[in-house]
Order: structure tokens, then sequence, then C-alpha cells
DNA sequence: ACCTGAACACCGTTCAAGT
DNA sequence: ACCTGAACACCGTTCAAGT
């Protein structure tokens, strides 16, 4: 608060006429961030795959512009901008087929794997030296983790050919039959 | 690190002899949740999916036992049991056929959904107060986010549920072809 | 309607010192 | 090897007051 105040060139308590708290400073950045600026009313293209993977990817690529707002995701705040892009993938998925009693566990999977990804790739965005350390800290424990060591699992930084990859496979596993 | 000097009956700065600082302590907390007290050795069971889905059910079960380590999920720490767990979870679907090329992805795809899950079910146990107004909310707005609405996607709490049927779905994606 | 400074209760951590 | 209190720099927020 003291610091964003200076940042504004304002006296610290005239932020609270504006806001009730920091938590609500919060709340509005994330949101904030989310603003969605795709293409609003579409044609009714037939890709609708192609759509939702565009619009998660575009999800994700907002936080990660402002990483520090993967670490506000652990809040119930639904400003909106998310609920927006929430009814957006909605609509997408209905008239992709999907029936109604599956819509709401597609959306809560893609949401879940979205914010998963974000925050994990935000956490791990290492510096060389912290990569450095992560390499030499697996090599000394290869054996007792072996599997994951020969996959490299932790070094491999395609974080955005990972996303769409797995995305892929999500998406494989909701189409409608 | 006050708090908890008082509830450890030591004075505040003892602590800074076992700890190198607040992040640590999160860190140490973190990984201590997720101790993996399963089926060690299991039989070579032929079940690969289940005990995929046990081993997740298990993960997401153990943080929403602690809920305030949801938050502490955006870092990146990788303690020893979050390793152990993640070498587990690669074994099994490396025996269950899936590719080494795939391996990776598979892996991301799932730590991604479950942290996702795990992070969304903490923040919002909302108390019935909240739910009452999330709820007024939602009527005000059924307007401008119709799908949303008619679905129900806010009121729906049946979070254990959607957990299992959307890993399902994508397990589905992820089996070996 | 909007802004402000003083004050309060609370942090994490450094340091220099103890046993 | 392990613990400690005093002190520092920093928070978010209440309150009573200003314009």
């Amino acid at each position: 608060m003291r610091r964003l105040a200076d940042r504004l060139g304002s006296g610290v308590m005239s932020l609270y006429w504006h806001v009730d708290n920091k938590e609500d400073v919060f709340d509005l950045a994330l949101d904030a961030v989310l603003e969605y600026r795709g293409s609003p009313q579409t044609v009714q293209s037939q890709d609708w795959r192609g759509e939702v993977v565009h619009m998660l990817e575009d999800w994700r690529a907002s936080m990660l512009r402002h990483p520090w707002s993967a670490s506000l995701l652990p809040r119930r705040a639904l400003g909106p901008n998310i609920l927006s892009r929430l009814e957006l993938l909605s609509k997408t998925l209905s008239r992709a087929g999907v029936a109604d009693a599956d819509l709401n566990v597609a959306i809560w999977s893609l949401w879940n794997y979205v914010m998963g990804a974000t925050i994990t790739r935000a956490g791990f965005d290492l510096s060389d030296d912290d990569r450095a350390a992560a390499q030499k800290r697996l090599e000394h424990l290869s054996e007792r983790y072996p599997t994951i060591e020969r996959c490299r699992l932790l070094l491999d930084d395609d974080w955005d050919g990972a996303f769409r990859k797995g995305l892929g496979f999500l998406l494989d596993g909701l189409s409608p039959k």
C-alpha cells in the first residue's frame, strides 16, 4: 500500500477511499490482467478446437506477462473479466456439442489445467544460476529418482510446447464422442 | 516467525539457527504435507489407471487437509517428497506404455491438473454466507453470463466428483494408443 | 466527495552477545 | 553448537481531521 501510494504520488491513506483494503487491490489487479481482447463475436467458426486452444493460450500468456499475477491465483476472485472468459469458453464448448451434463466438468478441467500450468511456469522462471544448481542437485540424485532423471523432466524447458501438447491430450479426452 | 516461535515456546531468533528465513519454512512445510504413505512397492498391478487416480487423489487430499498449503504452490519448491511422488508417477506411466517422448508432457499435464484443482478447491471453500452472496450476484448477472448460469457452474459443489471425472478425461487423452 | 498525517500494532531480519 | 534481546526498517490499517 505504501509503495503503491508512493508510485501514484498520493498519500497512503488516500487509497482507502477508492479501495477497501489490500486484498481488494489484489483482486482488482488480477482481473485487470485478464481483460480479453480476443475476436469478440467471431464468425461461427467450425474449428471449435482451435478457438479453445487460442483462448486458453491467451489466458496463460496474459498472466505470464505479469508473473506476479500467478501468485494471486489462490484466491476465489471471480472478477468480470474472468467470468467473461469462462462464459466464452462455456459457449464454445456447448456449441461444439459437449452435453450440458458434462459441461461443468469440462470447464473446470480446462481451468485447472491452465491455472496449474501458469502457476508452475511462473514459479519455474529460473535464473541461470538456479538452473545450474538444479542440474547439479539432480545429478546427485539420479539414483533416487531414475525415471525423472532419464527423461530430464526438470531440464525440459519447452514450456509452451508442453502446454499446447498437454492441452491437446486433454481436449482429446473431452471431445464429444 | 514471531508467531511460530511463540508456538514453539522459543525466542524468535532461535528459529534462525535451524532455518534460513521465512521462505525456507514455507518450503519445508509444503514438502512435509506431501509425505506419501501409499503402498510403496505395490505388486506389479495391471491397473495402472487405478494406480494413477489413487496417487493423484491422495496428492490433492493431502494438500486439502491443510488448505494453507495450496497458497504455497506458486513457488518452485521441489522437496524430496514432491520428487518422490513425481518419480512414482513417472514410473507408473512408463510401465503403462507411455513413450519416453510423451512422458514429460504427460507428467506435467497431470501435475497441472492436480495443482489447479487443489488451488481452486482450497480457494472456493466458501462459508455459507459467501455462497449465498455468490448466488445472489450470479442471478443478477444471468443475462451477461447465460451459459455459465444455465449450467450453474459456480453452484456445483461436487468437487470430488468433478476432479475424478475430469481426471478420467485427461487420462483418456493420455492413454497410449 | 475526496484527501491527509499521526499513531498503533505488527512484521522479518541483522547484529552483537550470551551459554 | 545453540539460543537470546535489543534494535532497525518496514508493513496495513484506524482514527480524527482537513478541504
